[in-house]
DNA sequence: CAACATCCATACAGGGGTGTATGTTTCGAC
DNA sequence: GTCGAAACATACACCCCTGTATGGATGTTG
């Protein structure tokens, strides 16, 4: 989303790997990892696929090159999240949703989420990369003074909040979105000290 | 002489469309809707594909049986776990993520949810059974005594963890699960400090 | 036993994808 | 200007998949 490519479009532009990179995840996210094949790349680059193998060895050589890019982007993103604000926890996470639905993260890994299901190479990248993620939102929370099971607990349901939310009932008015995130950080910031349920234990 | 009319393994035990569909639906877990192929298919069952075309149009048509055999399923499932308990609704929490659990259900419909990425017609039958189980889960958490934006983010959260856990951190040690488990649930059910605690139902 | 439908095999036509080997153009360096 | 590498085009061999047309086997029924 970033790179605006230097317009491999009309005049003979010569294409780099990254062209190839960033045209291959544009297609992963539209048609899913199936659709990502090396024809098809070339004729939306307006090249053949002796370019291709030009910049590549394989089609494995992209895959793997996609999700070092995607990897490494996310730790980056991650850190900048990290190191930006000084605030306390609770105004750190709400920053923290607002980023990650402004940035449509969740729509973006989805097709990674998918490509992972059946293939070890990027399911191993995408464990690293949620690994990553709940450790940093664990942090927050044990900064806003839960600890144990508890931070835990909440750091995963937020987490797969996030990430799940625009996949289940996508495009609600933002309105009711609002309100909604309100209501769940307060829910998921709240200390047991009210009356508890009637669970065992 | 013994003609149990069950598996299609040894001898030659005509097929039924309904076969095809079972086998349809495994390989979708193991490779994707990707590896749903009419060959593969064949082969795995033993046949050629003129056997397909005998019980199939067309492939679309295997996967148009595919998502209806999923979708129907669901919704009986559904109201198995609705009629069978008649408890507080805190128990049938328990309980619905129990089943939830004990039959898989989120590595189950992965694909499903991977498939519904890139094809409309499986996202529409996915976005009815997600609409479904909101809805349970949304009416237990009232039932409970909450209401309005906070049934549904109580709702929310249950349902995305449950389908999300097993994909993100998958295979933990049992006993630290339940207590997550309980943990979460305690949670969930929480009602916002110094308020009148919820009568159930 | 003959007619008929079920179930499956075989063969053909076509499309789309990967890799590889080998030209062809372009451009900068010396 | 020529040499050579970069960037791309072309052509070939090969694989996997779909769809359709047609034929063969098997059982059931009157």
């Amino acid at each position: 989303m970033v790179d605006h490519v230097t317009a491999a479009d009309k005049a003979s532009a010569p294409l780099t790997r990254t062209d190839w990179l960033t045209a291959a995840i544009e297609t992963l996210g539209d048609g899913g990892i199936a659709a990502v094949s090396i024809v098809q790349l070339a004729n939306t680059l307006g090249v053949t696929r002796g370019s291709f193998y030009h910049h590549f060895t394989d089609r494995e050589d992209l895959l793997r090159a996609m999700l070092d890019y995607w990897e490494k982007r996310w730790t980056v993103d991650i850190r900048e999240q990290v190191g930006a604000l000084q605030l306390p926890a609770a105004d750190m996470l709400r920053a923290l949703v607002r980023s990650i639905r402004d940035n449509r993260a969740a729509e973006h890994d989805a097709p990674f989420r998918a490509w992972a299901l059946h293939d070890p190479l990027a399911r191993a990248a995408l464990q690293k990369v949620d690994a990553l993620r709940l450790d940093y939102i664990r942090g927050l929370f044990e900064a806003a003074g839960f600890s144990g099971i508890d931070a835990e607990n909440r750091a995963r349901l937020l987490l797969y909040y996030e990430m799940s939310d625009p996949a289940f009932f996508a495009s609600r008015d933002p309105g009711s979105e609002n309100q909604l995130l309100d209501a769940r950080l307060a829910l998921l910031l709240q200390t047991a000290s009210g009356s508890s349920p009637p669970g065992r234990h």
